[in-house]
DNA sequence: TTATAAAACTAATGACATTAGTTTAGGAGG
DNA sequence: CCTCCTAAACTAATGTCATTAGTTTTATAA
Protein backbone atom coordinates (compact mmCIF):
# COMPACT_ATOMS: atom_id res chain seq x y z
CA UNK A 1 0.00 0.00 0.00
CA UNK A 2 0.86 3.70 -0.35
CA UNK A 3 0.23 7.09 0.83
CA UNK A 4 -3.55 6.52 2.03
CA UNK A 5 -5.23 3.57 3.69
CA UNK A 6 -7.90 3.34 0.52
CA UNK A 7 -8.72 -0.31 0.14
CA UNK A 8 -11.57 -1.16 -2.70
CA UNK A 9 -13.93 -1.62 -0.15
CA UNK A 10 -13.64 1.91 1.26
CA UNK A 11 -14.03 2.81 -2.27
CA UNK A 12 -17.29 0.63 -2.83
CA UNK A 13 -19.17 2.08 0.22
CA UNK A 14 -17.78 5.53 -0.70
CA UNK A 15 -19.06 5.10 -4.20
CA UNK A 16 -22.58 3.54 -2.14
CA UNK A 17 -23.21 6.23 -0.48
CA UNK A 18 -22.56 8.73 -2.93
CA UNK A 19 -25.09 6.85 -5.25
CA UNK A 20 -27.14 6.77 -2.01
CA UNK A 21 -27.03 10.88 -1.74
CA UNK A 22 -27.46 11.67 -5.47
CA UNK A 23 -28.73 9.11 -7.64
CA UNK A 24 -26.75 6.69 -9.69
CA UNK A 25 -26.96 9.37 -12.84
CA UNK A 26 -25.67 12.40 -11.51
CA UNK A 27 -22.72 10.15 -10.19
CA UNK A 28 -19.05 10.89 -11.05
CA UNK A 29 -15.76 9.31 -11.11
CA UNK A 30 -14.47 12.92 -10.34
CA UNK A 31 -16.73 13.61 -7.53
CA UNK A 32 -16.54 10.78 -5.73
CA UNK A 33 -12.26 10.61 -6.28
CA UNK A 34 -12.60 14.34 -4.66
CA UNK A 35 -14.59 13.26 -2.12
CA UNK A 36 -12.16 10.41 -1.25
CA UNK A 37 -9.09 13.51 -1.14
CA UNK A 38 -7.29 11.90 -4.36
CA UNK A 39 -7.19 12.08 -8.23
CA UNK A 40 -9.77 11.24 -10.79
CA UNK A 41 -7.15 9.44 -12.38
CA UNK A 42 -6.52 7.70 -9.27
CA UNK A 43 -9.19 5.55 -8.80
CA UNK A 44 -8.01 3.14 -12.10
CA UNK A 45 -5.57 1.97 -10.16
CA UNK A 46 -8.55 0.26 -7.92
CA UNK A 47 -11.38 -0.49 -10.52
CA UNK A 48 -11.00 -1.03 -14.38
CA UNK A 49 -14.10 1.48 -15.37
CA UNK A 50 -16.80 3.08 -13.64
CA UNK A 51 -18.74 0.56 -14.97
CA UNK A 52 -17.04 -2.52 -13.28
CA UNK A 53 -17.63 -0.26 -10.05
CA UNK A 54 -21.33 0.39 -10.44
CA UNK A 55 -21.78 -3.38 -11.32
CA UNK A 56 -20.00 -4.07 -7.90
CA UNK A 57 -22.23 -1.58 -6.10
CA UNK A 58 -25.38 -3.59 -7.47
CA UNK A 59 -23.88 -6.69 -6.22
CA UNK A 60 -23.19 -5.34 -3.34
CA UNK A 61 -27.01 -3.97 -2.75
CA UNK A 62 -27.96 -7.68 -4.11
CA UNK A 63 -26.57 -9.35 -1.01
CA UNK A 64 -27.66 -6.82 1.33
CA UNK A 65 -31.18 -7.20 -0.19
CA UNK A 66 -30.94 -11.02 -0.26
CA UNK A 67 -29.46 -10.92 3.72
CA UNK A 68 -32.70 -8.77 5.03
CA UNK A 69 -34.83 -11.05 3.08
CA UNK A 70 -33.41 -14.50 4.88
CA UNK A 71 -33.45 -12.56 7.95
CA UNK A 72 -37.03 -11.70 8.08
CA UNK A 73 -38.47 -15.18 6.33
CA UNK A 74 -36.45 -17.43 8.87
CA UNK A 75 -38.09 -15.67 11.99
CA UNK A 76 -41.72 -16.31 10.71
CA UNK A 77 -43.54 -20.12 9.08
CA UNK A 78 -45.97 -20.31 6.38
CA UNK A 79 -47.60 -17.81 4.62
CA UNK A 80 -46.26 -15.09 7.48
CA UNK A 81 -42.94 -16.08 6.03
CA UNK A 82 -44.28 -14.62 2.92
CA UNK A 83 -45.44 -11.71 4.27
CA UNK A 84 -42.50 -10.90 6.38
CA UNK A 85 -40.25 -11.00 2.96
CA UNK A 86 -42.46 -8.95 0.96
CA UNK A 87 -42.06 -6.37 4.02
CA UNK A 88 -38.48 -6.64 4.31
CA UNK A 89 -38.29 -6.27 0.59
CA UNK A 90 -40.51 -3.26 0.23
CA UNK A 91 -38.35 -2.00 3.49
CA UNK A 92 -35.19 -2.04 2.08
CA UNK A 93 -36.23 -0.58 -1.55
CA UNK A 94 -37.93 2.39 0.75
CA UNK A 95 -35.00 3.02 2.98
CA UNK A 96 -32.22 2.21 -0.26
CA UNK A 97 -34.29 3.41 -3.61
CA UNK A 98 -31.27 4.34 -5.75
CA UNK A 99 -28.83 1.11 -4.44
CA UNK A 100 -32.66 -0.71 -4.77
CA UNK A 101 -32.93 0.79 -8.96
CA UNK A 102 -29.01 -0.26 -9.55
CA UNK A 103 -29.90 -4.44 -8.95
CA UNK A 104 -32.33 -3.61 -12.00
CA UNK A 105 -29.09 -3.17 -14.32
CA UNK A 106 -27.24 -5.44 -12.84
CA UNK A 107 -28.70 -8.57 -14.66
CA UNK A 108 -28.01 -7.10 -18.18
CA UNK A 109 -24.55 -6.27 -17.14
CA UNK A 110 -23.27 -9.82 -15.59
CA UNK A 111 -24.44 -13.04 -16.18
CA UNK A 112 -22.74 -14.42 -13.12
CA UNK A 113 -23.63 -12.54 -10.28
CA UNK A 114 -27.32 -12.96 -10.88
CA UNK A 115 -27.12 -17.13 -10.66
CA UNK A 116 -24.97 -16.26 -7.16
CA UNK A 117 -26.90 -13.89 -5.64
CA UNK A 118 -30.48 -13.52 -7.03
CA UNK A 119 -31.20 -17.46 -6.50
CA UNK A 120 -31.61 -17.13 -3.04
CA UNK A 121 -34.53 -15.20 -3.30
CA UNK A 122 -35.41 -17.20 -5.73
CA UNK A 123 -35.14 -20.40 -4.33
CA UNK A 124 -36.63 -19.06 -0.83
CA UNK A 125 -39.79 -18.39 -2.40
CA UNK A 126 -40.18 -21.56 -4.49
CA UNK A 127 -39.12 -23.65 -0.63
CA UNK A 128 -41.82 -21.32 1.19
CA UNK A 129 -44.83 -22.09 -1.55
CA UNK A 130 -43.97 -25.85 -1.52
CA UNK A 131 -46.94 -26.28 0.82
CA UNK A 132 -49.56 -24.43 -1.02
CA UNK A 133 -48.67 -25.41 -4.59
CA UNK A 134 -47.67 -29.27 -5.76
CA UNK A 135 -46.59 -28.50 -9.04
CA UNK A 136 -43.16 -27.33 -10.00
CA UNK A 137 -44.56 -25.40 -12.91
CA UNK A 138 -47.36 -23.47 -10.98
CA UNK A 139 -44.69 -22.37 -8.15
CA UNK A 140 -42.85 -20.58 -10.94
CA UNK A 141 -45.70 -18.98 -11.81
CA UNK A 142 -47.04 -17.82 -8.54
CA UNK A 143 -43.37 -16.90 -7.13
CA UNK A 144 -42.94 -14.67 -10.72
CA UNK A 145 -46.21 -13.06 -9.74
CA UNK A 146 -45.01 -12.06 -6.16
CA UNK A 147 -41.66 -10.49 -7.41
CA UNK A 148 -43.52 -9.01 -10.24
CA UNK A 149 -46.11 -7.30 -7.64
CA UNK A 150 -43.21 -6.18 -5.22
CA UNK A 151 -40.54 -4.92 -7.65
CA UNK A 152 -43.66 -3.35 -9.37
CA UNK A 153 -45.50 -1.64 -6.87
CA UNK A 154 -41.67 -0.22 -5.38
CA UNK A 155 -41.20 0.65 -8.98
CA UNK A 156 -44.43 2.80 -9.78
CA UNK A 157 -44.55 4.32 -6.13
CA UNK A 158 -41.02 5.66 -6.42
CA UNK A 159 -41.15 7.15 -9.88
CA UNK A 160 -44.13 9.03 -8.15
CA UNK A 161 -47.18 7.23 -9.99
CA UNK A 162 -49.15 6.52 -7.45
CA UNK A 163 -50.43 10.36 -6.81
CA UNK A 164 -53.60 9.55 -5.25
CA UNK A 165 -54.21 10.70 -1.38
CA UNK A 166 -55.16 6.95 -0.26
CA UNK A 167 -52.55 5.19 1.65
CA UNK A 168 -49.41 3.43 0.03
CA UNK A 169 -48.90 1.35 2.58
CA UNK A 170 -52.02 0.26 2.75
CA UNK A 171 -51.79 -0.32 -0.91
CA UNK A 172 -48.96 -2.26 -0.50
CA UNK A 173 -50.70 -4.83 2.34
CA UNK A 174 -53.53 -5.09 0.58
CA UNK A 175 -51.82 -6.08 -2.40
CA UNK A 176 -49.51 -9.19 -0.63
CA UNK A 177 -52.96 -10.01 1.11
CA UNK A 178 -54.37 -10.72 -2.64
CA UNK A 179 -52.03 -12.41 -3.71
CA UNK A 180 -51.01 -14.64 -0.24
CA UNK A 181 -55.40 -15.24 -0.40
CA UNK A 182 -55.16 -17.25 -3.20
CA UNK A 183 -52.71 -19.85 -1.27
CA UNK A 184 -54.39 -22.68 0.24
CA UNK A 185 -52.75 -25.37 2.19
CA UNK A 186 -52.91 -28.53 0.06
CA UNK A 187 -53.10 -31.70 1.98
CA UNK A 188 -50.11 -33.94 1.40
CA UNK A 189 -51.47 -37.00 -0.60
CA UNK A 190 -48.16 -38.02 -0.84
CA UNK A 191 -46.85 -41.57 0.20
CA UNK B 1 -38.25 27.75 -43.15
CA UNK B 2 -34.66 27.31 -43.71
CA UNK B 3 -32.96 24.66 -45.99
CA UNK B 4 -33.96 21.50 -44.73
CA UNK B 5 -37.57 20.26 -44.07
CA UNK B 6 -36.63 19.73 -40.38
CA UNK B 7 -39.91 19.35 -38.28
CA UNK B 8 -40.02 19.16 -34.53
CA UNK B 9 -42.02 16.26 -35.09
CA UNK B 10 -38.92 14.55 -37.25
CA UNK B 11 -36.75 15.27 -34.60
CA UNK B 12 -38.70 13.64 -32.22
CA UNK B 13 -39.58 10.57 -33.99
CA UNK B 14 -35.80 10.25 -35.06
CA UNK B 15 -35.13 10.20 -31.53
CA UNK B 16 -37.24 7.84 -30.66
CA UNK B 17 -35.70 5.48 -33.35
CA UNK B 18 -32.65 5.80 -32.24
CA UNK B 19 -33.61 5.32 -28.30
CA UNK B 20 -35.26 1.99 -29.69
CA UNK B 21 -32.39 1.37 -30.75
CA UNK B 22 -29.47 1.88 -28.78
CA UNK B 23 -31.39 2.31 -25.48
CA UNK B 24 -31.87 5.62 -23.93
CA UNK B 25 -28.24 5.47 -22.01
CA UNK B 26 -26.09 5.35 -25.43
CA UNK B 27 -29.01 8.25 -27.14
CA UNK B 28 -26.36 11.43 -27.56
CA UNK B 29 -27.79 14.66 -29.18
CA UNK B 30 -24.47 14.42 -31.57
CA UNK B 31 -25.79 11.12 -33.08
CA UNK B 32 -29.06 12.41 -33.35
CA UNK B 33 -27.82 15.12 -35.72
CA UNK B 34 -25.37 12.97 -37.83
CA UNK B 35 -28.97 10.87 -38.59
CA UNK B 36 -30.81 14.10 -39.18
CA UNK B 37 -27.82 15.56 -41.34
CA UNK B 38 -27.20 18.33 -39.55
CA UNK B 39 -24.83 19.51 -36.82
CA UNK B 40 -25.13 19.20 -33.39
CA UNK B 41 -25.51 22.86 -32.31
CA UNK B 42 -28.58 22.92 -34.88
CA UNK B 43 -30.66 20.98 -33.08
CA UNK B 44 -30.56 23.38 -30.12
CA UNK B 45 -32.59 26.12 -32.66
CA UNK B 46 -35.68 22.87 -32.01
CA UNK B 47 -35.39 22.00 -28.47
CA UNK B 48 -34.12 23.57 -25.71
CA UNK B 49 -32.16 21.13 -23.88
CA UNK B 50 -31.62 17.37 -24.13
CA UNK B 51 -33.64 16.40 -20.58
CA UNK B 52 -36.44 18.78 -22.71
CA UNK B 53 -36.20 16.16 -26.06
CA UNK B 54 -36.41 13.05 -23.98
CA UNK B 55 -39.11 14.15 -21.74
CA UNK B 56 -41.22 14.82 -25.60
CA UNK B 57 -40.15 11.64 -26.38
CA UNK B 58 -41.55 9.63 -23.18
CA UNK B 59 -44.55 12.03 -23.60
CA UNK B 60 -45.39 10.29 -26.88
CA UNK B 61 -44.13 6.70 -25.53
CA UNK B 62 -47.16 6.61 -22.74
CA UNK B 63 -49.34 8.64 -25.41
CA UNK B 64 -49.41 6.13 -27.26
CA UNK B 65 -49.73 3.23 -24.54
CA UNK B 66 -52.91 4.56 -23.62
CA UNK B 67 -54.39 4.55 -27.46
CA UNK B 68 -53.32 1.13 -27.46
CA UNK B 69 -54.51 -0.07 -23.94
CA UNK B 70 -57.93 2.35 -24.96
CA UNK B 71 -58.42 0.40 -28.11
CA UNK B 72 -57.73 -3.03 -26.32
CA UNK B 73 -60.10 -2.12 -23.55
CA UNK B 74 -62.73 -0.83 -26.06
CA UNK B 75 -63.63 -4.30 -27.92
CA UNK B 76 -64.01 -6.61 -24.58
CA UNK B 77 -66.74 -6.04 -21.90
CA UNK B 78 -66.11 -6.99 -17.77
CA UNK B 79 -62.97 -8.94 -16.96
CA UNK B 80 -61.99 -9.66 -20.41
CA UNK B 81 -61.83 -5.89 -20.88
CA UNK B 82 -59.10 -6.78 -17.92
CA UNK B 83 -57.33 -9.11 -19.67
CA UNK B 84 -57.30 -7.41 -22.86
CA UNK B 85 -56.00 -4.48 -21.09
CA UNK B 86 -53.16 -6.52 -19.76
CA UNK B 87 -52.12 -8.26 -22.57
CA UNK B 88 -52.10 -5.03 -24.89
CA UNK B 89 -49.32 -3.76 -21.78
CA UNK B 90 -47.78 -6.15 -22.06
CA UNK B 91 -47.34 -6.36 -25.77
CA UNK B 92 -46.82 -2.52 -25.66
CA UNK B 93 -43.69 -2.70 -23.58
CA UNK B 94 -42.36 -6.06 -25.42
CA UNK B 95 -42.34 -4.50 -28.73
CA UNK B 96 -41.02 -0.77 -27.55
CA UNK B 97 -38.86 -1.92 -24.79
CA UNK B 98 -36.40 1.16 -24.40
CA UNK B 99 -39.93 3.55 -24.84
CA UNK B 100 -41.25 1.61 -22.24
CA UNK B 101 -38.21 2.47 -20.23
CA UNK B 102 -38.88 5.93 -20.60
CA UNK B 103 -42.21 6.28 -19.60
CA UNK B 104 -41.18 5.64 -15.76
CA UNK B 105 -38.84 8.49 -15.91
CA UNK B 106 -41.20 11.21 -17.08
CA UNK B 107 -43.03 12.37 -13.80
CA UNK B 108 -40.25 12.94 -12.14
CA UNK B 109 -39.30 15.56 -14.91
CA UNK B 110 -42.75 16.79 -15.21
CA UNK B 111 -45.26 17.13 -12.96
CA UNK B 112 -48.38 17.84 -15.33
CA UNK B 113 -47.81 15.22 -17.92
CA UNK B 114 -48.35 12.28 -15.95
CA UNK B 115 -51.55 14.30 -14.93
CA UNK B 116 -52.54 14.73 -18.37
CA UNK B 117 -51.72 11.11 -19.92
CA UNK B 118 -51.46 9.29 -17.18
CA UNK B 119 -54.91 8.87 -15.63
CA UNK B 120 -56.39 7.71 -18.65
CA UNK B 121 -55.16 4.51 -17.77
CA UNK B 122 -55.92 4.79 -13.74
CA UNK B 123 -59.61 5.87 -14.40
CA UNK B 124 -60.12 3.58 -17.15
CA UNK B 125 -59.12 0.94 -14.48
CA UNK B 126 -61.58 2.29 -11.59
CA UNK B 127 -64.32 2.11 -13.98
CA UNK B 128 -63.66 -1.16 -15.20
CA UNK B 129 -63.19 -2.14 -11.40
CA UNK B 130 -66.38 -0.66 -10.48
CA UNK B 131 -68.64 -3.88 -11.21
CA UNK B 132 -66.58 -5.96 -8.67
CA UNK B 133 -65.40 -3.46 -6.10
CA UNK B 134 -67.91 -1.24 -4.21
CA UNK B 135 -65.70 0.51 -2.26
CA UNK B 136 -63.32 3.71 -3.67
CA UNK B 137 -60.40 2.84 -1.42
CA UNK B 138 -60.76 -0.85 -2.30
CA UNK B 139 -60.79 -0.17 -5.96
CA UNK B 140 -57.15 1.84 -5.44
CA UNK B 141 -55.38 -0.75 -3.57
CA UNK B 142 -56.38 -2.78 -6.18
CA UNK B 143 -56.23 -0.96 -9.39
CA UNK B 144 -52.52 -0.30 -7.93
CA UNK B 145 -51.89 -3.66 -7.50
CA UNK B 146 -52.70 -4.99 -10.73
CA UNK B 147 -50.86 -2.18 -12.40
CA UNK B 148 -47.92 -3.02 -10.10
CA UNK B 149 -48.17 -6.83 -11.42
CA UNK B 150 -47.91 -5.85 -15.41
CA UNK B 151 -45.02 -3.15 -14.65
CA UNK B 152 -43.35 -5.37 -12.57
CA UNK B 153 -43.62 -8.57 -14.38
CA UNK B 154 -42.12 -6.40 -17.67
CA UNK B 155 -39.89 -4.72 -15.49
CA UNK B 156 -38.28 -8.16 -14.47
CA UNK B 157 -38.55 -9.55 -17.51
CA UNK B 158 -36.37 -6.91 -19.22
CA UNK B 159 -33.92 -6.88 -16.59
CA UNK B 160 -33.54 -11.03 -17.63
CA UNK B 161 -34.57 -12.16 -13.55
CA UNK B 162 -36.70 -14.67 -15.44
CA UNK B 163 -33.87 -17.15 -15.86
CA UNK B 164 -36.16 -20.43 -15.65
CA UNK B 165 -37.08 -22.41 -18.23
CA UNK B 166 -40.63 -21.95 -17.90
CA UNK B 167 -42.86 -20.01 -20.45
CA UNK B 168 -42.88 -15.96 -19.31
CA UNK B 169 -45.68 -15.51 -21.70
CA UNK B 170 -47.45 -18.39 -19.37
CA UNK B 171 -45.99 -16.98 -16.35
CA UNK B 172 -48.13 -13.70 -16.88
CA UNK B 173 -51.27 -15.07 -18.14
CA UNK B 174 -51.15 -16.92 -14.95
CA UNK B 175 -50.97 -13.75 -12.72
CA UNK B 176 -53.27 -11.61 -14.41
CA UNK B 177 -55.37 -14.57 -14.19
CA UNK B 178 -54.90 -14.99 -9.95
CA UNK B 179 -55.19 -11.10 -9.72
CA UNK B 180 -58.96 -11.35 -11.50
CA UNK B 181 -59.94 -14.59 -9.43
CA UNK B 182 -60.06 -12.29 -6.68
CA UNK B 183 -62.39 -10.26 -7.95
CA UNK B 184 -66.62 -11.26 -7.46
CA UNK B 185 -69.34 -9.47 -9.11
CA UNK B 186 -71.35 -7.71 -6.67
CA UNK B 187 -74.78 -8.01 -6.31
CA UNK B 188 -75.97 -4.29 -7.16
CA UNK B 189 -78.28 -3.35 -3.61
CA UNK B 190 -78.34 0.74 -4.28
CA UNK B 191 -81.44 2.28 -5.00
C1' DT C 1 19.27 0.29 4.26
C1' DT C 2 17.51 -0.79 -0.05
C1' DA C 3 14.53 -2.82 -3.53
C1' DT C 4 9.84 -3.44 -5.07
C1' DA C 5 5.41 -2.60 -6.24
C1' DA C 6 1.12 -0.55 -5.03
C1' DA C 7 -0.88 3.65 -5.39
C1' DA C 8 -0.55 8.25 -5.81
C1' DC C 9 0.49 11.97 -9.28
C1' DT C 10 0.60 15.08 -13.96
C1' DA C 11 -0.71 15.61 -18.55
C1' DA C 12 -3.25 14.59 -22.50
C1' DT C 13 -7.14 12.79 -25.43
C1' DG C 14 -11.57 12.43 -27.16
C1' DA C 15 -16.69 12.31 -26.47
C1' DC C 16 -20.20 14.98 -25.00
C1' DA C 17 -23.87 19.02 -24.07
C1' DT C 18 -24.40 23.55 -24.42
C1' DT C 19 -23.90 28.70 -25.70
C1' DA C 20 -22.83 32.84 -28.51
C1' DG C 21 -22.52 34.86 -32.55
C1' DT C 22 -22.78 34.57 -37.76
C1' DT C 23 -24.58 33.22 -42.21
C1' DT C 24 -28.07 31.59 -45.35
C1' DA C 25 -32.20 30.58 -47.80
C1' DG C 26 -37.11 30.36 -48.60
C1' DG C 27 -41.39 32.53 -48.33
C1' DA C 28 -44.21 37.11 -47.72
C1' DG C 29 -45.19 41.70 -49.41
C1' DG C 30 -44.36 45.04 -52.56
C1' DC D 1 -39.02 40.04 -60.12
C1' DC D 2 -36.91 42.10 -56.11
C1' DT D 3 -36.22 42.67 -51.14
C1' DC D 4 -36.68 41.91 -46.51
C1' DC D 5 -37.27 38.97 -42.54
C1' DT D 6 -36.62 35.22 -39.79
C1' DA D 7 -36.31 30.30 -39.04
C1' DA D 8 -32.81 27.37 -39.19
C1' DA D 9 -28.60 26.24 -40.51
C1' DC D 10 -23.58 27.18 -39.53
C1' DT D 11 -18.66 27.97 -36.98
C1' DA D 12 -16.20 28.41 -32.88
C1' DA D 13 -15.57 28.03 -28.14
C1' DT D 14 -16.24 26.35 -23.27
C1' DG D 15 -16.52 23.20 -19.66
C1' DT D 16 -17.47 18.52 -17.95
C1' DC D 17 -16.70 13.85 -18.26
C1' DA D 18 -14.16 9.07 -18.38
C1' DT D 19 -10.15 7.14 -19.56
C1' DT D 20 -5.03 6.27 -20.69
C1' DA D 21 0.05 6.80 -20.55
C1' DG D 22 3.81 7.76 -18.21
C1' DT D 23 6.09 9.42 -13.87
C1' DT D 24 6.85 9.85 -8.98
C1' DT D 25 6.28 8.56 -4.29
C1' DT D 26 6.13 5.77 -0.19
C1' DA D 27 5.12 1.74 2.76
C1' DT D 28 6.71 -2.52 3.57
C1' DA D 29 9.51 -6.80 2.96
C1' DA D 30 14.08 -8.45 2.62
Amino acid sequence: MSRKGLSSEIILNTAADLISERGEDNFSMRELAERLGIKTSSLYNHTASMQELLADVGKAAISNLNKALEKAVSEKKGKDSLMAMAIAYRSFAKHNPELYKMILSIPSINNKTLSDCGHILVNELYDLLEPYIAAYEERVHFARAFRSAMHGFISLEHADFFRNQISADDSYMNMVKILLSTLTEREDISC
